[in-house]
DNA sequence: GACCTGACGCCCC
DNA sequence: AGGGGCGCCAGGT
């Protein structure tokens, strides 16, 4: 239902919205907190709330390994790792460093 | 209206 | 351990 799509978006960017600055998150940790989806899903609605303009840190949403994915989809595809290294993160070759320690888990809100 | 692709990730071989 | 395939849902062609 598109009901149930928008509330879909709607729940990513809030997720994604509470990431901490200098932390990131991966799709597929969004996708399994909100278990809707999958982590495709959380991607597009990430691209659709750029395309919006919206107050969404997209840049610190990465893939499972800690890739800058999504970095091509950014109006200069630099910016996205300019903005998580003037966060505090490190990226080294497209890659977040110490990714592990840094991934923050959407669980955290429910706590 | 059908087919393909897309900010991904897991299961199977 | 590495590679390939399928699932996910929506949007564009």
């Amino acid at each position: 239902m598109a009901f149930r799509q928008k509330q879909y978006y709607e729940q990513v960017y809030h997720v994604t919205e509470q990431i901490p600055v200098g932390r990131i998150s991966t799709y597929g940790a969004i996708a399994d907190y909100l278990a809707l989806g999958s982590a495709r899903m959380v991607g597009y609605a990430l691209s659709q709330s750029n395309a919006n303009d919206m107050p969404v840190p997209a840049h610190r949403v990465v893939n499972r390994k800690g890739e800058l994915s999504g970095r091509h989809h950014f109006k200069p595809p630099a910016a996205m790792q300019e903005m998580l290294e003037s966060e505090g993160v490190k990226v080294e070759d497209h890659q977040v460093v110490d990714f592990k320690e840094l991934f923050w888990h959407p669980e955290a809100l429910d706590e």
